[in-house]
DNA sequence: GGATAAAGTGTATAAATATACTGAAGAATT
DNA sequence: AATTCTTCAGTATATTTATACACTTTATCC
């Protein structure tokens, strides 16, 4: 078993059953005769971004990456290495050049990240224009795009 | 200083500030004049289900809930208890009968929850439809919510 | 008010998680 | 092919987080 293959199968698991803890990553693989121990399945924690949530029932259960959904996160990071150009922020905005023609694509996936910080976004050929909800958040939001390249 | 008013400076640090372990928590309210102890902190984290994520750039940070906001979270829970009335699944539906006039505030709290699993969202008089993308989805939406009575 | 219950917190520690270190296995380089 | 580099994962352990227990404070009831 290669570690991608672990990772799809952690991602499924996690939504299929509650996990409570890291040793339950354990015992679900080992059911299907996959041996690993925990500390590798922190390290798949920390790379897939899985998180241990407390959950309502007053439990705890281990989640999906909280804002931004993994395959979108693949995509953006694909399409930031592709055809990003700059970034800058003013006030609320923050502005994406992008090579000709990506600008709509990027801003479909910004959307679909669901950032909390945004507000809404916009597009033109080359050009995504993110409004957020203000300043401070502007920022944090560059940051965060910036990250995927 | 009150718990009650604690939680909110916790929901207000854990925006502005890179929180890395609960410590750091201690940390900010000691620089206030605030004195908490490590386990009050955790017990705080379970309440607030704030959550240590792992970040983008190797790290961790604490972060708000997951997927739905704590007011959003905190109205839901008023309103399912108020007027909640039946819930079943049919395929990928989700409906819900609510006592009549209260359907359409459940319905934007739902939208306003933003669930990974949910695709759109009608509502009548005393009807929430919820079309979820799956038939899995829809039944882990149905327990979801269930679990805010 | 006094009694009783409920909520909140610290201390100490158990439980869970992250990581330093190490070695194995494969890929890349000469 | 031998050497070096890189990735991966286990072991042992450090670090972090959760909680049992005890005590204090606050609310509730009579």
């Amino acid at each position: 078993m290669k570690k991608n293959e672990r990772h799809h199968l952690l991602r499924k698991l996690v939504q299929e059953d509650v996990i409570k803890k890291q040793e339950d990553f354990v015992d679900k693989l080992h059911e299907r005769g996959i041996e690993v121990t925990q500390a590798t399945i922190s390290r798949d924690m920390k790379e897939l971004q899985l998180v241990k949530a407390p959950a309502q029932n007053g439990g705890y259960r281990y989640n999906l990456p909280p804002e931004i959904d993994y395959d979108v996160s693949q995509k953006l990071s694909r399409l930031m290495k592709d055809a990003f150009v700059s970034i800058d922020t003013q006030r609320e905005f923050v502005l994406i050049r992008t090579l000709p023609g990506n600008a709509f694509a990027l801003a479909a996936l910004i959307e679909a990240a669901r950032y909390k910080e945004m507000f809404g976004c916009i597009s033109g050929d080359d050009t995504v224009l993110v409004i957020s909800r203000d300043e401070k958040s502007a920022q944090r939001l560059q940051k965060k795009i910036i990250s995927f390249i």
